[in-house]
DNA sequence: CATGAATGAGAATTCATTCAT
DNA sequence: AATGAATGAATTCTCATTCAT
C-alpha cells in the first residue's frame, strides 16, 4: 500500500495525473492490478489519499503557525525565512501534486473539498500573524494571506518549468519579497544581499 | 474556425481540458466532427492555436512594457495598478486557459514552448521595470519578474477555487502587495485604503 | 441496429444472455464494438430494445383477445388451438429471450417491469375469456390466466431442453390439456385423438 | 461445507446466480476463501453439488409415486392436492435454485444433465399415473407430465414475479385445473370452493 | 466544404482462483 | 484445516480519428 502511494508519486511526476495509468502504478510498484483494486477502489481513491498525506502536511505547517505557545513571528526576516524553507521542502515533497492541484480539483469533489479546506486554513493562518503585527494593516490580510500562498507554490511550478528549479538564493529572494510585501514597516532585519 | 476555437475554451471553460471530447466543442459550436478535423489536424493543434493566441496577448503587455517610448513606470502606485488591472483582465479573458496551464504544459511539447517562452519574455519585462528603478536592487529581478507572475497568476485562480472571485478591492490590495515587494523604498504614493 | 438486434438474439440463443459478450454480437453482426456503443449505451439497453419487442407482440395478441369486435372464442377447441399456435409461433420466434426471462428480470429493472406488464397484462386478457363463459366460474380466473401462461411458456422451454422440441403433436395435446382445464364443461368438440 | 452450501441458497437467493461472487458466500457463511475452494473445486462445482440435493428430493417424490406399494391416486382431488402442496413446499425450499435452473443448465453440462434426468424422471412418473386410470388416455400422458410440471414450476415463479406469491387458495385453484386437465372424466370430487 | 457513421486502440475494473503461511 | 493477499485473464466501455458520401 505505501509501495503504491510512492508508485504513484512517483508516476504523476513522470506523467502527470492524467498521462498516468493504473498499468504505469503497478509497474512502478512491481505488483498486479488486482493488488491495486485490493487497497484503492480506483485512480481518484488514490490520489484522494495522497492528497490527505499532502494536505496534512501543510495543515500541521499552518498549525504550528497559530497554536498557542508558538513563538514564529513572520515579521522577523530569519523566521520567516525558515518558514518559506519549510513550505519549500513541503512542495519539493510533493511536488508531483502540487502540480497536478490544478486538475485534481476538477477531477474529484472530495480532493477539492480538501484542498480548499487546507488553502483556506492556511490563508487563515498568515493572515491572522499578518494582522497581529503592530501597527495599522495596510492591506487586507486574507489578500496577504491567499497572495503569500499564490506566490510560493506558483513560483515553485514556474521555476521548475522554465528550467531553474527553486534553489537557497531564489528562496533568500523570494523571503525578501514576501517580508517587504507583509511588513514594510520592518526594512531593517533584511538579509542585506537578498 | 473561429466558431470552434471559441466553443473550445466554452468547454473548456466548463470541463477542463481532460473532461472536454472533440465532441463537446463541435456540439457548441453546432457543427460535425468532420468539420472539426478540417480546420485541426487534432486536439492538440486546437489547443495549440488557443495558447498562441493568449500566448500573443500577454506578450503583447510585456511587449508594451520594455518597448522605447514607453512610459509606464511601475515604481507608480496608480500606473502598477493599471497594469494589474491590465493583467487581470487578460485572466478573466483567457481563464479556461490559464487554469489549465499545469496540464497543457504536461501534454505538448509545443504548448510548453510557447507557454515557456511567454513566461521568460513576461518575467524579464518585469525585471528590467524592476532593475530600471534608481537604487540598488536588493532583490535579484528575475526572482522578482517571476514572483509577480506566480503571484498574479495562482492568485486569480485561487480566489476563484475558494468562491471569492477577484474583485476590484482584491486587486488594489494585490497592487500594494506587489508595490512594496517591488519597491519598497516607494512608500509614499499608495493608496491608503488598500 | 436491425442487424445488431438480430445478432444478439442469435448470440443470445447460443450462449444464453450472460454468456453473450459484446464482442460475440458484433462479430455476428459483422460491425465493430464501436459501433455497438453508437446505437446502445449498454448491453441492458439492446436487451431492453428486445425485450420491448417482444412484449408489444405478445401484448398485440393478448389485445386481439379482449378488443371490441373479437369474436375469439377459446372454449372452442378449434379456436384454442389456434391461439395456441400463435403463442407457439411467437414463443420460437423470440426463443432466446423467453428463455433467459429468468435473468433478465433480475438484471434490468426496466426489462423486469415490461415483462412485469406484459404478463399481467396477458393474464387478465385470459382472465376474461374464462370468466366470460356461461355457468358459475369455478376456479379464479386470474389464476387459470397465469397458469395457461405458465404451462405454455414453461412446456416450450422443457420440451426443448428435454431435446424434443414441440411439434403439432404436442401442441395438440396441450391445446386439449388447456381446453379441459379452462371449460371442463365443453368436453364435447375436442379433437378426439389428441 | 453445510455451511456454505446453505450460504450459497442465500446468496442465489438475494442476487440470482450470476450476480452471487464466491466472496458473498464467504462472507455469508462466516469463512473465507481459501476454505471455498478446500471444499468446492470451483463454483458451479458448487452449484452441482446443490443441485444434487434438490434433484434428489425431486425424484424422491416422483418414486413415491410409482414405487410399488404407493396409493397415490391422483385422480382423487384430495390426493392430488396434497401432491401439488408438496410440490410447492419443495419449490419453496430449493426456490433459488428453481428460480436460476434456466441459468444453471445453460452454465455447466453436469447440472443439466442432473435436471434433465430429474425432469424426464418426474415426468414419466406423472405420465404413469395418468395412463393408469381407466379409460382410454385422451391425450398422450408423456405431453402431460411435462405440462403438468411446466405449469405447477412456471407458475410459482410467476406469482412470485408479480408479488403475489402462491397461497393455498391459489394451490386449491391449480390443483382443480390440473385435476381437470388430467382426469376430466371425475369432475365429481372436486372441492366446491376451488 | 461539410457531414456523421464507423472504427478500434486503449483504459478501467471485476472476480474466480491460487498459494505461501 | 484455514486463511486472505495476490494475481491476471477477461470484459465493458470511451473517444479521438478516419473516410465514404
Amino acid at each position: 500500500m505505501r509501495r503504491l502511494l510512492d508508485a504513484a508519486m512517483t508516476a504523476i511526476d513522470e506523467r502527470g495525473y492524467h498521462g498516468t495509468r493504473v498499468q504505469d502504478v503497478v509497474d512502478i510498484a512491481n505488483t498486479s492490478h488486482g493488488t491495486f483494486y485490493l487497497y484503492f477502489s480506483n485512480k481518484e481513491d488514490l490520489v484522494r489519499a495522497l492528497t490527505v498525506e499532502a494536505a496534512s502536511q501543510v495543515t500541521k505547517m499552518s498549525r504550528a503557525m497559530t497554536e498557542a505557545g508558538s513563538s514564529l513571528r513572520l515579521e522577523s526576516w530569519e523566521e520567516l525565512r525558515k518558514w518559506v524553507a519549510g513550505y519549500s521542502a513541503l512542495w519539493s515533497q510533493y511536488a508531483p501534486l502540487f502540480r497536478s492541484w490544478t486538475d485534481l480539483v476538477a477531477i474529484d469533489d472530495g480532493v477539492a473539498d480538501q484542498i480548499r479546506r487546507m488553502v483556506l486554513a492556511h490563508r487563515d493562518a498568515i493572515a491572522e500573524r499578518v494582522a497581529d503585527v503592530d501597527g495599522p494593516p495596510v492591506v487586507d490580510p486574507a489578500v496577504a494571506g491567499m497572495a503569500v500562498i499564490a506566490l510560493l507554490d506558483r513560483f515553485h511550478f514556474l521555476r521548475e518549468f522554465v528550467g531553474e528549479p527553486v534553489d537557497d538564493a531564489a528562496l533568500d529572494s523570494v523571503t525578501t519579497i514576501v517580508h517587504r510585501a507583509l511588513f514594510p514597516a520592518a526594512l531593517s532585519g533584511e538579509r542585506g544581499k537578498a
